[in-house]
DNA sequence: ACCATATTATGAACATCGTTCATTTCATAT
DNA sequence: ATATGAAATGAACGATGTTCATAATATGGT
């Protein structure tokens, strides 16, 4: 394969990618058809499958794109809250979860709602990319409790990530029940803060665990 | 329709969610297939549509015997801790939440697990056992803060149901990170402790939300 | 008991998926 | 210019949930 029909082909890989943001953007992720994408694109059906090896290939990359913006914006967060308490750039970080994931709302979803058939395994790339995302809890959680132990910190950080993705998913979820946005934000605030609060307290002497 | 018939179709029905249920508890919601429920039951595909509208009333259906198994068990260790302080209380009812959902693992994720189709609403009767499970969550909390108006105590009681939803799916979805049931338990009273912590502590006062 | 009518069961057929494959079209290298 | 290998095509395949003409069965009136 020559060099300008790689370019070509990464085009077109990138066209389909595109493409299937959008649909899942704008209907999400049970909207994603091959055939439309196929005719989106401009090609057949047959020729999805010399791009990517299945669907499940596109969802993940979707994905990929999802969660490096979502990276960086929780990057841009912490930044923005570095100066403050431990407590404080904890709760800036899961608003910010909290934002994108309003913002972003199908894209987010289709991150979770996604699940691979009986037996397949998550791509290692994709498992490593989910993975980095705790680095923004652990780091704040470090400066809060430096005495804990890597591994433990590391499940606290966990923890705390999915209280708050739990709260999130529910508050965004139910139209009739719908959580308008500052009470979203004031229930995180009162979850992390009574969390970091009880980490403090903690302190020296035991871990918290049972 | 006489009395005879009504009790042979409603037999029916009975031995069809029978299958079903059985189906989704062994192998998960995705393996739950029409034509396999039919040849489990003795009939042909048509006629299980005349016992129920559709595949989605058949994990409707399924679902309403999950939560009433779940409110069940709520109710016995609601019972069992009544004596404790609130923060116990609400602490024993989030490892009962925790052990029903590791013990039930597929017929759990079946009940969130499952989307309607674009447009498709909950019927009533479903949406409706879902919210009486928070009162297993409000009581202990009407002990904690017998200040808070109904609307507010409510959610918190959502608030704090999500967080531990939260903990509790990532702890028993990765094989990989699986957390063992201890650890899982220590992490929920962690964090339901420090809400319960903060919110006796907010008495009074400020009520936490910004 | 018998038949007219309404109800229920049947399983082939349909629509919609993702995916595959024989075939054609195209691009590249000699 | 032609031979060879890669890529595109779209019909076909196998699942899937659902429907429908038809057959079987049950119900109720006489």
């Amino acid at each position: 394969m020559t060099r300008a029909t790689t370019l070509r082909r990464d085009a077109q890989r990138t066209a389909l990618l595109d493409a299937a943001e959008r649909r899942i953007a704008d209907a999400g992720l049970t909207a994603l058809k091959a055939r439309d994408l196929a005719s989106e694109v401009g090609c057949a059906v047959g020729a999805l499958y010399t791009l990517v090896a299945d669907m499940d290939e596109v969802v993940l990359r979707v994905g990929s794109r999802t969660l490096g913006r979502l990276d960086a914006a929780l990057t841009a967060s912490a930044a923005s809250a570095a100066a403050g308490t431990p407590a404080a750039r904890l709760v800036a970080i899961a608003r910010t979860y909290a934002d994108f994931a309003a913002d972003n709302l199908h894209l987010w979803r289709a991150l979770f709602e996604f699940r691979l058939a009986d037996g397949r395994a998550l791509p290692d790339w994709s498992a490593e990319e989910q993975i980095r995302l705790f680095r923004h809890i652990d780091a704040p959680l470090s400066a809060l409790r430096p005495d804990l132990p890597d591994a433990e910190r590391h499940l606290l950080a966990r923890t705390l990530f999915s209280a708050v993705h739990g709260i999130v998913v529910l508050g965004l979820e139910g139209k009739l029940i719908a959580v308008p946005r500052a009470g979203l934000h004031g229930q995180i605030a009162m979850v992390v803060e009574a969390i970091a609060h009880g980490l403090a307290a903690g302190q020296g002497s035991g871990n918290g665990n049972r």
